[in-house]
RNA sequence: CGGGGUGUGGCGCAGUCUGGUAGCGCACUUGGUUUGGGACCAAGACGUCGGAGGUUCAAAUCCUCUCACCCCGACCA
């Protein structure tokens, strides 16, 4: 690639629109460009190492026996319908009609395509086990896109389906496909945590996600992870033992009695106020849970986790009521909700920790009071869950003895063990052994090429660009000529570039009329993992300056053995 | 959808309050000088000031409507 051929567009300074390191980069190096809010054109560059990952996804997904094939990005409406998903998708599933008014959707997501595929090809035990896996573009509407790559509208994804007649067979898929996974991202230079995660909209029981720990602003989730016994988790899911258990558990229980707290609505308020710890108060956080309204207990130190509390009140997602709701249901302003006397139609779920709470501060359900000294017997619990957040700093749940450390990743892939879901749905099923029908049993498994593509930039940079791993770089080296207006220099770098691709090596060669300041910068803008200067020192001793790209200084190299040396990293490094 | 903000040449911005016919830096074109970390001189090209309507002798600027984009939140790979 000469720089004067191709199309690179580099921006010197910051585009106003990009937040995060990775986005500003990709903006910045030339590798895109945005059609519209959250949907990008992949400019050449890009379009390299979207290659480079693809190659490596396929090549692991086929030695792992899953083969390949591509599905349509229009469906019509009506196998979404069947599943259910075209109404609990809500408005993130891009919905249209075409000429004759048949109602169409984008694929968000191939579930029902390959699920409606098979129910009509699939008639025996025999054909089992199936994987079959496409990468292509995937359209989710977004509330808010953002970040660039990492919440598109549109995005390129590997999504690989299994069926098995049995859960066995389903449990064979899925560690196949974790080891595939496992593999790909080591081969992407890039290093992952596997953690377990709620299954969210996507149903199933069963699933993970493979995170890149970037410990960047750019990072999306919180990870808990445990350094002694290697339990990893996603702040929706993780457990914990408590380290700071009840404040004094041999105290003896008091009849409660209220006291004016004026306009004392936070923990911090009131602890403060009535000079007690928050952790001998219960915040009582009202809950919209579909048809019901939920009233949920935790200790005043505690984070509440959503994810927890849908799961423990049995609905797929649960709402904070807003102000007017919180006044409706409980009777007064926010901030002085509490359980006792809670109205019978709501229903509580108190956190683990709280059963063991004695004396503690509550919300009086009336305006500028609390009451003080409740306890248990003071009022209803309908249930009792963790729904608290885990926090670092805390005890694994698994081994007890170590720490919970917090991280911050990026998703690059998940895992989903679906069951029957979606065959039972479409009606896909097989004949067994015995001649039985039976539905099969899916997993679903996805890796964002593009998110991955951004990952790798937010965790592999530093203040002027990119710093590529050699297997996914659009290219392994740069060639910089210093002066391409000299005539012997520039013929010197013609002839390093034509040695270099005759040696398969692959190299973006800057043959601009451009200051050796601007070339440089663009080089390490775009962050190839190996420079290649040609300047006029090099041009009188034989020697070229070759420096890997997140090296101080570079070294000097004799012309003939530049080519030898860049095809031993290649060979080590990809 | 709620809250906040921005739309002016390819990019980054000033000008808007106080109306007078558009400006700066970078990039771009041509010529020249330069050439190892974002050069210099000279001459140029590029704008329906997001769109529509209105007020006015006169609108980037005031009014109404509208569209797009960005940030925070809910949602999510």
């Amino acid at each position: 690639m000469r720089m004067t051929r191709t199309f690179i567009p580099t921006l010197r300074d910051d585009p106003a629109e990009a937040e995060l390191v990775s986005h500003r980069m990709l903006l910045r190096g030339g590798y895109i460009r945005k059609l519209t809010a959250g949907i990008y054109i992949y400019l050449p560059l890009m379009q390299r190492v979207i290659h480079k990952i693809s190659n490596i996804v396929r090549e692991e997904m086929d030695r792992s026996g899953a083969f390949e094939i591509t599905m349509p990005v229009l469906h019509p409406a009506e196998i979404w319908q069947q599943t259910g998903r075209y109404y609990d998708i809500g408005p993130e599933l891009m919905r249209l009609d075409d000429r004759h008014k048949r109602p169409m959707v984008l694929g968000a997501t191939h579930e029902e395509i390959v699920t409606s595929l098979l129910r009509g090809e699939l008639r025996s035990y025999k054909r089992l086990p199936l994987n079959l896996y496409q990468i292509q573009v995937k359209f989710r509407d977004e509330i808010r896109p953002r970040f660039g790559l990492m919440r598109g509208r549109e995005f390129l994804m590997k999504d690989a389906y299994s069926f098995d007649i049995d859960e066995a067979g389903l449990d064979i898929a899925y560690q196949k496909m974790v080891d595939a996974y496992k593999a790909v991202f080591k081969r992407c230079g890039l290093e992952t945590v596997m953690v377990e995660s709620d299954t969210g909209a996507m149903g199933g029981k069963f699933a993970h996600e493979f995170m890149v720990i970037v410990d960047t602003e750019g990072g999306e989730a919180t990870i808990l992870s445990c350094p002694e016994c290697g339990y990893a988790a996603n702040l929706e899911r993780a457990e914990s033992i408590p380290v700071n258990g009840p404040a004094k558990t041999e105290e003896a229980p008091q009849s409660y009695s209220p006291v004016e707290t004026p306009n004392m609505k936070t923990v911090e308020e009131v602890t403060a106020f009535l000079n007690v710890p928050a952790r001998k108060l219960v915040k009582t956080l009202m809950y919209r849970a579909g048809e019901k309204v939920v009233a949920a207990l935790i200790r005043g130190d505690r984070q509440i986790n959503e994810t927890k509390l849908s799961n423990a009140a049995g609905v797929p997602m649960v709402e904070m009521l807003d102000a007017a709701g919180v006044e409706q249901a409980t009777g007064a302003p926010v901030g002085f909700a509490g359980p006792v006397g809670m109205r019978a139609d709501i229903s509580v779920i108190a956190d683990e920790e709280v059963k063991a709470m004695i004396n503690f501060v509550v919300g009086a359900n009336a305006g500028d009071r609390h009451l003080i000294n409740v306890n248990l017997t003071d009022f209803r619990i309908d249930k009792t869950a963790t729904i608290r957040s885990a926090e670092a700093g805390e005890y694994c749940p698994r081994c007890r003895k170590e720490r919970l450390i917090s991280r911050r990743g990026i998703e690059v892939g998940n895992t989903f063990k679906l069951g029957t879901k979606y065959s039972k749905a479409l009606g896909a099923t097989v004949l067994d052994e015995a001649g039985n029908e039976r539905l099969l049993i899916m997993g679903s498994y996805g890796i964002g090429i593009t998110r991955t593509a951004q990952a790798a930039i937010e965790r592999f940079h530093d203040d002027r660009g990119i710093a590529w791993p050699v297997p996914i770089a659009p290219a392994l080296c740069h060639l910089v000529c210093v002066n391409s207006g000299d005539a012997a220099l520039s013929a010197a770098a013609d002839k390093l570039y034509d040695d270099l691709q005759k040696a398969g090596i692959e190299v973006l060669y800057d043959d601009r009329q451009e200051r050796t300041g601007v070339k440089f910068a663009d080089a390490d803008l775009i962050g190839l993992p190996w420079r290649i200067t040609v300047g006029a020192k090099g041009l009188a001793s034989g020697m070229w300056e070759l420096k890997a790209r997140m090296a101080d200084a570079p070294e000097m190299v004799l012309a003939g053995e530049i080519i030898p040396r860049l095809l031993a990293i290649l060979k080590s490094e990809s």
